[in-house]
Order: C-alpha cells, then structure tokens, then sequence
DNA sequence: TTCACATACCCAAGTTTCTTAGGTATATAT
DNA sequence: ATATATACCTAAGAAACTTGGGTATGTGAA
C-alpha cells in the first residue's frame, strides 16, 4: 500500500476499525475512503484488499450481503462478534506497538 | 520479532536509530538492548537480526570491525555516512506511518 | 565434572503480507 | 469512440519475518 514496508501488517486493522465506525462498506468504498481521510496519500490496492477481505471473512470476522447497484454488484462488508472483539484486540495491538516504537525512537536522555 | 505483523518493516529503523544514539553496538548486544529498552516486551530474534545487518552493510549503510573479546569475536556495526542519512529518512517515514494510523484509527468525530 | 545457561556468530525452509500486472464488465462523460 | 470511474477478481514474485536448527567459548551451580 506504500514503497515502505511499515505499513505492512497495518491492512486488516485499518480495514475491520474503518467497519467497526461505519458498519457496512464495499470494497471499492474502502480504498476511496482511506484515500480521502488520508488525504491522498495512503493507497490501498486492489491487489492487497481483495485477498484481505477474504481471509477476514473466511475466519469469520467478517459476514458479506451482495447487493446489485446500478447492474453492477456491490459485496457489502460487516463485523461479525468476533470480529468486533478482534478489532478491539487489533486496536490495542497498534496501540502497543506505536507506544513501544516511541520508547524506542525516542529515548529519554539520562 | 512478535506474534504480531506490524513489527515486520520496523526492524532496520530500529537498529540503525540504536547505532545513531550509540555509535558503535554488535549484533547480540543490539537484541540485549532492545529488551532491555522496551522491559522485555520486544525480543529481536538472531534470526532476523543477522540477515538485516548483513542486508544494511551490503545497501552500503553500515560498516563493520572485527574486535575478539574473550575469546570470542564480535562484529561491531557503525554508520556510514549513507547510513545517517538513511537514518533520518526512516525516522521520517515512521513518524509519518503513525500520523497516519492517527488519523486513521482515532478520526475526528463530526 | 558435568550440565545448563549466557555469550556470540550464522543459515535455510517455510509463512505471511504485500506489489505488480494482469483480467472482466458496466456506466458516463468527451 | 475512447477514456475514466466504478466494481469485482487472481496469480506470480518480492520482502521481511519465524522457526528451528548449527558452531563455539565462558561461567556458575549441582
């Protein structure tokens, strides 16, 4: 989603947080939306969403309800309880590891 | 170096970040640091710090001494000048990833 | 003295996550 | 007609790790 490697990891929290606030979103939904809060500068691939979505749905953190609009259709994404409880843990994860990259980055002199 | 996936990308930031503040450090002196630093919560495996020392000296951002302390070699690491410029770079691109998990995960309501 | 543990270096196979580069198809604006 | 936006998808390869080894010396405890 970058040229740098930090973000990797990041998708699936950014994905199930952006759900968990917005409670139904398509995926093509969620690269637009992800550009315009960031404005423009994180970007999500296709090629990286896809295959994302799928493996959250396939371990039941995510349920799918297909909708056609405009004779195209749409998979709208949605938490699942487990998947609630695991964006919890996810958030908490980020949390951890920007606290530890701060200590890290950001030493206290003496 | 986690469980967790978001620690994969940070790990070159972190040892050339250490040898900035350092100056001078070996490879098994960096993973004693990093644990003690963080009280133990982030363990840098030899089996993905050795790979990255060797990967940062190849780039040219590294250079290395040979000391025998008690019998035992030690490869000390350092900056090259590419390296300190590296070095700022990645500290930028890491303030810039938490930013933007800011924005992303804390979103300002209304 | 033997056995574990700390010190100190290393590598190879496998996994996960992403990039790159495609593919299909409809609607709309130029 | 042609490009762009919308909307889904996959497969091959790259990168950064984990896991599970290997070698070897020094030191402290049973």
């Amino acid at each position: 989603m970058q040229k740098n490697q930090l973000y990797k990891g990041s998708l699936s929290t950014i994905v199930l947080k952006l759900l968990n606030d917005k409670g139904k979103m398509y995926g093509y939904q969620i690269t637009r939306e992800v550009e315009k809060i960031t404005t423009g500068e994180l970007v999500i691939t296709e090629g990286a969403l896809y295959p994302t979505l799928h493996k959250l749905e396939a371990k039941g953190l995510l349920s799918v309800e297909i909708k056609t609009v405009n004779n195209r259709p749409r998979k709208y994404y949605f938490l699942t309880e487990n998947g609630k409880r695991e964006t919890v843990n996810l958030l908490n994860e980020m949390k951890t590891f920007i606290q530890h990259m701060d200590v890290l980055l950001n030493p206290k002199l003496a």
